[in-house]
DNA sequence: AGTAACTCCTTTCACGGTGAAAGTATAAAG
DNA sequence: CTTTATACTTTCACCGTGAAAGGAGTTACT
């Protein structure tokens, strides 16, 4: 499998390991009629090619106390204070996403945090870079 | 393991399991000074709690022609019309989350679609069920 | 056509991670 | 001081895994 092109046999198998990461090969290779081995050595061509990333868990924040998941769309009120706004998101761990944006703001965040009183506090230090919009979800539909 | 408390050392092995999840239980013990299999009894325990809901990928759309990473809010036009975008969000495989909102808007979508002028057409159905803001994503930062 | 090179598969095999079971240690309760 | 419960470690058999070797199908060159 040095071949680079994804094939259609490939993107089934991404969907599976998106479903199920631990899907044994084995088990994959039973939908895709391919042995555990001839699976297993496409997974790593994936890896390879960057398409992988990594493995990681599908979890409920909501049972450890983070009962409010957030998403914030914030709006620079100054050029200067870009890279101070990033240590601040990268190091503060109830903001779980960061992506800059065009269109609405400049950034959007995901905020995963036990209670509106800690909101408060982290929506206080926002306001230290500019302005923002803020959405609580009620329900995740999908 | 049949007591129900969270304890510092199932967070410790949450954040090792989110970070990598294939991790061996080994691994994660040397980590937090337990056998291997001490740390397996934990992991089910938290799977048991619906803490841990599955194990899913960490990838990259865009190596797989999906370029277009958007964030949509969608401000809906009619009660009478949820159903309807419900059934249509959970169908169309470009929408990769979805929350019912408060704040802005009633609900947020993710949107992974291989370029603009698929993104269009995905824009024009949902202004059948209302408005709605868009922003892109240039870089995510976290 | 014949052969070489290449790709991608299967088969085989040894290693090691896994959960189950049994044994051990510690702490709380009567 | 014993009883009980909890949470750990040790031991063990099973099976998923990647490596290696071999085979089948395809392409390209003479």
């Amino acid at each position: 499998m040095a071949n680079q092109d994804i094939d259609y046999i490939d993107l089934k198998i991404l969907q599976a390991l998106l479903e199920n990461a631990f899907l044994t090969h084995k088990e994959i290779g039973a939908k895709v009629h391919l042995t555990g081995q001839a699976v297993g050595a496409r997974v790593r061509k994936l890896t390879d090619l960057g398409v992988i990333d990594g493995y990681t868990l599908r979890w409920n924040p909501g049972k450890i106390g983070l009962t409010v998941h957030a998403f914030l769309t914030v709006f620079m009120n100054s050029n200067q204070s870009h890279q101070s706004f990033r240590d601040f998101v990268l190091s503060n761990e109830a903001v779980t996403e960061v992506h800059r944006v065009s269109g609405e703001g400049c950034y959007w965040l995901r905020i995963r945090i036990g209670d509106s009183s800690e909101l408060n506090k982290l929506l206080d230090s926002v306001l230290k870079y500019g302005n923002y919009r803020l959405s609580l979800s009620i329900e995740q539909i999908k």
